[in-house]
RNA sequence: UUAGUUAGUUGGACGAUUGCUCCUUCGGGAGAGGAAAGUCCGGGCACCUCAGAUAAGGAUAGUUGCGAAAGGCAACCAGCCGAAAGGCUCGGGAAAGUGCCACAGAAACAAUACCGCUUCUUAUGAAGUAAGGGUGAAAAGAGUGAGGUAAGAGCUCACAGUACUUAUCGGCGACGAUAAGUAGAGGUAAACCCUAUCCGGUGCAAAACAGGUGGGUUGCUUUGUUUGGAAGAUAUGCUUUCUUUGAGGGUAAGCUCUCGAAAAAAGUUCCUUCAAUGUAAAUCUGGCAUGAACAAAGUAAUCCUGUUGCAUAGAUAGAUGAUCGUCCUUGACAGAACCCGGCUUACAGACUAACUAAGCAU
RNA sequence: GGCGUCGUGGCCGAGUAGCUAGGCAGCGGUCUGCAAAACCGCGUACCCGGGUGCAAAUCCCGGCGACGCCU
C-alpha cells in the first residue's frame, strides 16, 4: 500500500487520466498514464464488480496489485498519473504474477514515448522475482 | 456403541521482515463479522409544510407475558408430521354480501335425478325414492347395526362421532373436561371482501454551514404608480431568532424536552366585512401568515468547491495487507460506510452439554 | 450506500388459476437440373426451492440472476 499522496484518489484525476491518457493492455491487467505537473507519481487500482461478485474476492485482487505496484515504485519515474485496471483472467493471479506483468507494461510505455518516459530500463531483473 | 434431536463454542496457531488508516503525552496505542450480506421489518436522526378528521392505499392476525417498537422474543393453546426426543404452521370471519369450482358428469349448490329400485300404466310414459352404480379433487356430505317400507331414506331406535348454544368445574387467558339441548346444504378469504389493531412522505447520495457564481426560473426585500374603514402616539414593555450558562426531567442508546438567568439582533397600534393567495400529498375543517396588481433594483435558492453530518475500527478511488519459516486436522461462509434493535439467507471441519431409540456389558 | 423494475424454447414476445399463443431461426419433406421463395410437418421453454389449493407460468414466502435511477 502506498502512502496517501502516492494514490489517485480524485474523481477528477480519473477522469482526466481516462480522456487524455494514453493506454496499454496486458494479459491480467491495463493501464492508462498521464503526465501530471506535480513532483511525484500517483497510482490508482480500479476493479470492476464482473470479476468478482464478492467484496472479499475483488479486495484480496486489489491488495495484490497494490503490492506490486508498491514494489515496483522507486523504479518509475516521477510525474505521472498512472490508473491499473484489474482484467477477469487476473482472478488466481499471485504477487509475483503482478509484478511481472507490469514490468512488462512499463516497458511497453517506455518505447512507444521515448522521449519523456525513459526511465523503464532502469527496472533491475531481481525486482522482477 | 450406533442412529437421531436440541442448545452452544470455535472458525488455523506461532515467529520474522516489510507496508496502510486513525489517535497520541511522540514512548506508543487502537484497527472487520456472526452473519459486516440480503435490504425484509422497527426506531433514532434530518428535511419536506401548523394541527386535526375522513376516504383511498398498505401492513399485521390463537392467548398471556417481555419489549421503545417490530413480519420481534419466550411460554402456553389448537392443528399437522415423527416410533420417541422433538419439529412445523400468513393459526380471525364462509350464519353480511359478491365471485369462482376447468374436463368429466343428469346435476358443482341448483333440482323436472343418468343408470338403478318400487307402484301404476294406454307399454309410451307418470309418480315415488336418494339405499346401490357411474363421473369427478369434491355429489343434499352422520358411520355401524336393528326396526320400518310397495321400494327406500335420521323416517325411528341403540351405540360411536361432528358443529353450535347453555350450565358446572379447571385455567389470568387462548382453551380443556363433564352434562343437557339443538342441528344436519360442500370448498375457496396466500379470490374480492368483512372485523380488529396500526401506518404522512423521502432517506446521510437525507441535510446543515462557509466560500465562489454567466444566463434562465422561482421566492424574499426595497422603491415608484393605482386601489378599504376607524382610532391613536412609542418603551426598564411585548413578540421572534441566535449564543452562553444553570436546574430538573424523558430515552435502550444516540438524542431530546421544560423552566430560569445573562448578552445580542430584528420587529412594533387596533378593528370589521368580503374576497384572494400560501399553508406537501385525494377531500374537508380549524388555526396561522400576507393587503392586492404592475414596473425597476438588490438578494437568496437551484450550480461548483470545501467542511460537518462521526461512532471506544471510522476510511472517503475507500485502511486492517504482503512475503518467508515451523507445526497440525491443510483452514467454511464471507469485508464496516449515519447509528441502534430484530428477521431471513450462507457456512468445510472440529468440540461440549442435555435428551430419545436400539443393541451389548454390569 | 440508497431506491425501483423484470426473469416464458437458440432469439423476440402474448398469456382471467384449468392441455403455454404467435413470429424469427433450426431440422426433415414437397417443388427444382441445383438453390431461393412458397407449402406441409417436427423438436426444443414458464430462473431455483418451499407453501396455499382438487389443480400454480399465474397467488404467498425465501433465494439467485439481469437491468435502470439517485452522484
Amino acid at each position: 500500500m502506498l502512502p496517501k499522496e502516492k494514490r489517485l484518489r480524485d474523481t477528477r484525476d480519473f477522469k482526466r487520466v481516462y480522456s487524455k491518457g494514453s493506454f496499454f493492455s496486458g494479459r491480467l491487467l491495463s493501464i492508462n498514464i498521464l503526465e501530471n505537473r506535480l513532483q511525484i507519481s500517483r497510482v490508482g487500482v480500479v476493479i470492476t464488480k464482473k470479476i468478482s461478485k464478492k467484496a472479499v474476492g475483488r479486495n484480496k485482487l486489489k491488495r495484490k496489485t497494490r503490492e506490486a505496484v508498491h514494489a515496483l515504485y522507486d523504479s518509475l519515474p516521477t510525474g505521472y498519473d498512472i490508473i491499473v485496471n484489474i482484467k477477469k483472467e487476473a482472478e488466481s493471479a499471485s504477487v509475483a504474477d503482478f509484478q511481472k506483468e507490469l514490468a512488462g507494461l512499463f516497458g511497453k510505455v517506455g518505447t512507444n514515448e521515448k522521449n519523456s518516459f525513459k526511465s523503464n530500463k532502469d527496472i533491475p531483473e531481481n525486482d522482477l522475482a
